[in-house]
RNA sequence: GGAGGGGUGGCCGAGCGGUUAAUGGCAGCAGACUGUAAAUCUGCCGACGAAAGUCUACGUAGGUUCAAAUCCUGCCCCCUCCA
């Protein structure tokens, strides 16, 4: 803990990406004298990476950004086995299929937050299918089983909480850590990667690696995870009412992820700016020093600064500006969300709460009668007093209505 | 294969013949207070319906009963112990 000598290490100490490190010392070493390749292994679960994968994406991007070679590992062949860690059972199976669609959907993020190609320090994506599909079962077992005892894989975490809360765990997914542990040798072999970067939810999983390469090539490897993020509340990271926060702009659009970032908790601020944005750190300190109300321009900095890493600096703009007309001004901005309804069902007059259902502002049509009678339905920045008052285009204020689900959620209707 | 236990709303978890769309907690939504924050307080929280009301729901398929989440039978799945 002393004076790190490598800028890797330095930079996310302080910016508070480190959890745990196998050989602090060791690695500080060697990063402060080559330029080595490091990877991190994403599940293909999900067509899209949410924030809870952001600050492993900003890992590897300091990482590059420090003068090292970033591995992006794909789990085509992992995802079919099933990480058991830190999951209660087993998920189900995701057919071939929707692992290669998914992993279709995850590729294009990495290419705004890394930059790939043929030099040293360019990133590479590799997908460990490539060579855990064709592992042969006698030979795998012969060659690396007989490293792993069953003696130490029972007092990993992912299998120790499992058998402690008599929840099952099959042998499929008891043998993800062999998988895993592989690949990591693999990598080593292939690129001579030395470090496998992780949540802290892989901590066991890494050190299989670490010590698979040490017995089975002699490898001096190393292993180092990031803290588990929550929020302040103790919320898990990245989860809203709608869901997860993906990075994807077809999942979420740029604007509902500005939004995510704009309502942070004001505990929450400083350390996400130091996670998530690239901003100086004395500039960090400045902006977290800020006091009540006025802390809501560091949130503004730090949706800006990161919708601009996952969208662009356009779309981050486009956001900032719709939320400054929306909140600040009352207006109907131009780029909300918006909704299309012909305009013959207009004309002849749309109860308000079917045209909540229509907006995807309520689930049903009782969710949305709750919400106006609640007080909490607006149509054109006045609060409606009756559910069923028809909606007609003599509501249509420069061509658009704007309708209001709390205080939060606008959307845009057009006729068309 | 044998013996026992269990499957209830997004999750946890009561209920164990009618008064139960189903206690409670968590999560969620809205309102108040604020700063698009947190905390707190209040209301809401199956679907359809303007409403009266109708329908669907307690693993699944049947049965008993005026009436079943609650009783009986078959089936499926899970857990524990034994072999």
């Amino acid at each position: 803990m002393t004076s790190l000598k490598s800028d890797f290490l330095r930079t996310i100490t302080e910016r508070g990406y480190m959890h745990q490190c196998t050989d602090l010392d060791g690695l500080d070493k060697r990063l402060s004298q080559t330029c080595s390749a490091a990877y991190i292994g994403f599940d293909c679960t999900a067509p899209s990476l949410h924030v809870g994968s952001l600050m492993q994406i900003m890992l590897l991007r300091w990482w590059q950004k420090t003068g090292h070679k970033p591995i992006v590992l794909m789990g085509g062949g992992t995802t079919r086995i099933g990480d058991p860690s830190g999951k209660d059972e087993a998920r189900k199976m995701l057919t071939d299929a929707d692992i290669g669609r998914n992993m279709d959907g995850i590729k294009s993020v990495f290419g705004k937050y890394l930059t790939f190609g043929t030099g040293p320090t360019d990133a590479v994506m590799v997908n460990n299918a490539d060579w855990l599909d064709k592992l042969n079962y006698i030979d795998f077992l012969r060659d690396y089983g007989h490293h792993f005892t069953i003696n130490r894989m029972l007092t990993f975490d992912s299998v120790k909480l499992r058998l402690e809360r008599e929840q099952p765990l099959t042998f499929l997914e008891f043998n993800y850590m062999l998988l895993q542990g592989y690949d990591f040798v693999e990598l080593y072999r292939r690129n001579t990667c030395v470090l496998q970067m992780g949540g802290s939810d892989q901590w066991g999983n890494i050190i299989n690696g670490v010590e698979l390469g040490r017995r089975a090539d002699q490898a001096e490897l190393f292993g180092l995870t990031s803290p588990l993020l929550t929020t302040s509340s103790g919320a898990k990271m990245g989860k809203t009412a709608q869901g997860a926060v993906w990075l994807n702009a077809d999942s979420l659009s740029p604007w509902e992820f500005w939004q995510y970032w704009r309502n942070t908790e004001d505990a929450d601020v400083g350390r996400f700016l130091k996670l998530f944005t690239e901003l100086p750190l004395d500039e960090v300190a400045r902006l977290e020093g800020l006091q009540g109300s006025e802390i809501n321009e560091a949130k503004k900095i730090l949706a800006n600064e990161v919708t601009r890493l996952a969208h662009g600096a356009a779309a981050a703009a486009e956001a900032a500006e719709t939320a400054r007309q929306t909140f600040e001004e009352g207006a109907a901005a131009g780029n909300l969300p918006t909704v299309e309804i012909p305009a013959a069902e207009l004309a002849a007059g749309i109860p308000a709460f079917a045209l909540f259902v229509r907006a995807g502002l309520a689930a049903s049509n009782g969710d949305a009668k709750r919400l106006v009678k609640g007080g909490g339905g607006k149509l054109n920045d006045a609060t409606l007093d009756s559910e069923t008052r028809p909606v007609t285009t003599a509501d249509l204020k420069d061509g658009v209505i704007k309708l209001t689900a709390g205080k939060k959620r606008h959307i845009l209707v057009k006729a068309v």
